[in-house]
DNA sequence: TTGTTATGTCGTATATTTGCGACATACAAC
DNA sequence: GTTGTATGTCGCAAATATACGACATAACAA
């Protein structure tokens, strides 16, 4: 009953779910699209956006900021939230090599081809 | 202090949030590659592939498919699961979207385009 | 029937996440 | 110095996630 646990997650998955934890509260998704949007990277204003309490959007920024997600700049009293993009970009890699082995060998379209 | 909080996440944001918890968690992403490099699909031979218990990975299951990510028949005394691919390629495209909406308009190449 | 195998569910313990109020820090203006 | 604004951190409570042993169920074989 007990089975022989031979291998342990590779460090591809182990970062694939790191990144996709990231992006599991529908909060941190918000931030990312916010910053994406601003051309200029806008501060606190995010907490203003979120119907969430101050506290609680600093506790996420710190989140995607611990993964260099985001980036912050102190500019006198404000401070500065900018996407890491070239981070974002290799993420954006990884999750597309995942869903493409994922979806292979059935190619995406309207046809079900679960072989069961 | 207290912020209006005018805005609530939307639908889209939420589901892309639920569908990145799925993979919020190595096993499952594992669980995933599994069940795509296998032709046909293996039942309980998965828990024997991953460091985890069989009841820990039988939960894994449970959530994948309450999550319509992937399907299991029954085949007489074994159950015989296959990624719903229809839906894996939907995820892939909302996912695929937000990268690009993410990364636009710093295109993806070796560029820091932090402007802050 | 009994026994074995393959799976799922229950209960429970621990760890992590989420959310927020209260406090602390840092800067700028006065 | 004081005051006000913008942020972050601490501490705590509630909720959720993770993991697993023990039990239940279902199918097949003898």
């Amino acid at each position: 009953m007990t089975y022989a646990k031979t291998s342990v997650f590779t460090g591809e998955q182990q970062q694939l779910a790191r990144m996709a934890k990231a992006l599991a509260h529908p909060a941190r998704v918000a931030i990312i699209q916010l910053l994406a949007s601003k051309t200029t990277c806008i501060s606190g204003d995010i907490a203003a956006e979120l119907p969430l309490s101050r506290t609680t959007v600093s506790q996420h920024l710190q989140e995607l900021k611990t993964l260099d997600l985001i980036r912050g700049e102190i500019d006198g009293l404000t401070v500065c939230y900018c996407l890491n993009t070239e981070l974002l970009c290799e993420v954006q890699q990884q999750f597309a090599a995942f869903f493409l082995e994922a979806t292979v060998p059935a190619v995406c379209g309207p046809t079900d081809s679960c072989a069961c």
